[in-house]
DNA sequence: ATTCGACAAAGAAACCTTACAATTCAGGAA
DNA sequence: TTCCTGAATTGTAAGGTTTCTTTGTCGAAT
């Protein structure tokens, strides 16, 4: 591959004034400006990126760290990055940690290696990242949180309303009358699935519902965590009417386990779940969900880290966005309960209204 | 951040023998080997991949080159590709062409500039790929074509039998009865839409069925495309009974225009996708489809891909993987239509059974 | 006519690593 | 003891770029 000396030599002008042609650093004249661009097309020549990095000590990759591409929620997320970076001139380096701390800590280390100008994490563990982000912020790499952030993380984040979108979901739920709701968390060492719980423990509180035992249930954010813990809940006395899933994937596994059982959804169970991915208003029945803008979320996480990265200092932005939830076919109403008047949140809160 | 200085400083040692303590290059002796690897530790040095790259002429990145991260197809392909590079040290970089083919080239270009060990391409157009594969291979660059290959490929490749599958989705519906049966094939310029409209055709013909006017249909490959022209589909005269959607996303189009003017899938048209989303039978109706294993395609490429990298010359590689058909609720018999016998494939090939 | 300033271009150093050639050392054979 | 051999270690150049410093040129001002 021919190098900047070549093109150099075959125009005719020193090395500096090549650089200065190619990254418009210094004004060139004319004639000798054109002298270079002519051999930079005659000879094919692309700038090597890693010598421009090493000099730099910076380059214009971006690493984002994904838990699973094959959760589409996270392709809409890498989307959105995608775009915002490579608008601005900046590649991705994807990297999937598959849930695993592990490889996510691999690929905090390995990512140094490269000087990425900035770092996007849907963290999959607590500690890890916090543990790295010293080393990255000292070689003055930005680091940005989407959709989850580590324990006690003071920097940038770009997430959405859980609590509230859980709270939403639940209270539907409620609304429609059924009172023996379940839950299926997500893991709880993850930020994101605490605060579903959260959202859904108000809205039962603030119902006056008591938390049976076993209703909730703690899984992998994926199809099989569903699946498993759906049959858990499916065999408890009494069985619940409605359950809470606290993402799409969780929701798929448990319609697969309640089509396992010979129920009918939502004539005997009524499902939300979280996300809403593109696959919930095809699939049967149309599934309820609580809407959160994937695409939306890399874009911002994407824009944030380059203001960053433009602007090192400057306080932490968190920005959280908001959640809608869709009603579809998984619910209905319970047809022989006593459908409680839903407590107002700020009068009742934790007060004793018991439904049952 | 460290370097290597700084290490051999600490350690009191030469610069070559922290290199060769870190790449296992050559013998060390013990008391050294562990001075370098406490100096290690102690700065938390992480060697600098630019320059290694720069100096070796090569780093141990892939570049990944996809249409669209969105259609859940390519996060499949590329997990694969992504858990098979990991496993051997080398990081993927992806990018996302929006099957734009002026953003492909522009990421053909950039790439190189990474000194990639190799590229994996699902191409969308024809000639770019084409025109930079000399460059990246005098660079010494090897590069493998997924799922579909540009015009006169030469090099490596991992596809699937992607007109016997179509074949053989025609095939059912024809022997369902059908004798109105329409396609909505992918962009023609893509080898693998052309290849599964080759086995839609060779089938009617085997079949002795005759191409109606307008009944084949080119469209994008996504649920817009096959929506608008299923659209086209539906007020032709006469309507056809079945369709071949040249892939999955596309059969969701046709589905979703279905329900709009009020049809019946399967009761008044069948339907066939391609690709075997996971989602296809989470839907409704269950989607039948031609299976293509995405994650394979994507690992057996990077490994062959690997391979390639490990031994340039060689003669090229053809991986063709197999597809298998599975049939789901979104088929039926037709009723009133008379059963062709299926014409046997070798016997009378383009002979003239019609059946209507 | 000389000096000054502005600007363009050239040249050299630095970035961090690896590969290779050169040097040192220990131990065995003569 | 001296020489030789093989292994361990060291020194240095190279790789391609950017950036900083220096040199050179030209017109304007003194």
């Amino acid at each position: 591959m021919p190098n900047m000396h070549q093109i150099a030599a075959r125009a005719k002008v020193s090395l500096g004034t090549v650089s200065h042609v190619l990254n418009d650093s210094a004004k060139v004249r004319e004639p000798l400006r054109k002298r270079v661009l002519d051999a930079v097309a005659a000879l094919g020549y692309q700038p090597s990126e890693l010598a421009r990095g090493l000099r730099r000590k910076k380059t214009s990759m971006i690493g984002m760290i994904i838990p699973d591409v094959t959760n589409p929620f996270f392709p809409a997320v890498v989307r959105g990055a995608e775009d915002v970076a490579f608008a601005n001139g900046y590649r991705l380096v994807l990297c999937d940690t598959d849930n695993d701390p592990a490889k996510e800590t691999v690929f905090l280390n390995e990512l140094r290696g490269y000087r990425p100008a900035g770092l996007i994490v849907i963290p999959s563990s607590f500690g890890d990242l916090a543990a790295q982000v010293d080393g990255y912020r000292k070689a003055g790499t930005a680091i940005i949180c989407v959709d989850r952030t580590p324990r006690r993380w003071d920097g940038d984040s770009v997430t959405v309303a859980n609590e509230a979108g859980a709270y939403a979901a639940t209270r539907h739920l409620i609304e429609l009358g059924h009172t023996r709701i379940a839950t299926i968390a997500g893991p709880l060492r993850l930020i994101n699935a605490k605060q579903r719980l959260s959202g859904y423990k108000r809205a039962m509180r603030d119902a006056g519902l008591i938390e049976s035992h076993g209703y909730i249930q703690e899984a992998t954010f994926d199809k099989a965590g569903g699946y498993a813990k759906a049959n858990v809940l499916l065999h408890l006395v009494p069985r619940p009417t409605a359950i809470f899933a606290a993402n799409d994937m969780i929701a798929l596994g448990v319609l697969q386990a309640l089509r396992g059982a010979g129920l009918q959804c939502p004539g005997d169970m009524s499902l939300i779940g979280f996300d809403d991915l593109e696959l919930a208003e095809m699939i049967d029945p149309q599934l309820s969900s609580v809407s959160q803008p994937g695409y939306r979320l890399g874009a911002s996480a994407a824009s944030l880290l380059l203001e960053r990265v433009n602007n090192p200092s400057g306080r932490a932005q968190r920005v959280v966005l908001e959640t809608e939830l869709k009603i579809r076919a998984s619910v209905a109403a319970i047809s022989n309960g006593v459908k409680p008047s839903f407590a107002k949140q700020n009068r009742v809160r934790n007060s004793a209204i018991t439904a049952r």
